[in-house]
DNA sequence: TTCTAAATGCGAATTATTCCTATTGACAAA
DNA sequence: TTTGTCAATAGGAATAATTCGCATTTAGAA
């Protein structure tokens, strides 16, 4: 298929940069890693671009940690883990939120359930020492 | 005892405000909610305080909604709800983290768990109208 | 009264995020 | 090829939540 239409090279590029790493990056990280290659590119259309992909349902936010938003490219449930010493986020995968509590949470909150979100906080291993 | 010593009403004020709602509100509008009564309150004093009872694990932050940090005075575990149309944030408190899910994540993470926040996000039986 | 340390007010500073505007690329029609 | 249109973008300005710095006030002890 050759080169990529170059009009859309900066977005793949940065939903590509987001499904590669399991470190839940932030908006700033996904820049930095890809404006070495990228040169022209620029934070605003990463922002923008992730902006798109929440709204399309292709990525998640897993919400702020230390003031900074954090982002998911992966989309199947799953738990995470946050340390509150240095800020990683790390997945959970052997854990499941029980689909009966959501089910009993759609029926106690009286709307409609788009998602959940577990989170564990604490101390990772090396922050712990 | 009367008169409380003056020094310390405006942090009780803080505290009791974040305790007499279920609103799980933001610094502002726990700002705005006492600045009639107490009209020297500056938005400084609130946020540092809320800041302070956090560090004391008297009130816990429930993460940011809309870009802005919610706050609750409930500290005893429970489980949110989350609306993406107006923002509101209500408890669930008929549903509750399995205490197996938390010590399968404490043994998975490899770390020390310290706390678990169970989030659930859709659209509240007025927004989905 | 004097001293000290904590709590505060106020405004400036910081910083993550969004907004604005001109520019560029892709593509279809003429 | 030329032209027109529209989405994507860069770059920088603007916004807004939060934090910081510093002088002032307060309580309580000496």
């Amino acid at each position: 298929m050759e080169p990529r239409q170059k009009h859309f090279r900066k977005r793949e590029a940065i939903l590509a940069c987001l499904r590669s790493t399991d470190t839940h990056p932030s908006a700033d990280w996904v820049y930095a890693q890809l404006k070495p290659e990228i040169p022209d590119l620029s934070l605003g259309t990463v922002y923008r671009n992730l902006t798109y992909f929440k709204e399309q349902g292709q990525i998640i936010s897993i919400g702020t940690v230390q003031g900074v938003e954090r982002f998911d490219g992966n989309i199947h449930p799953h738990v995470h883990f946050v340390c509150t010493g240095c800020g990683a986020v790390v997945d959970l995968p052997q854990i499941a939120v029980p689909q009966d509590l959501t089910e009993a949470a759609a029926f106690s909150a009286g709307g409609q359930i788009q998602s959940c979100s577990l989170t564990f906080t604490g101390l990772c291993s090396d922050c712990s020492k």
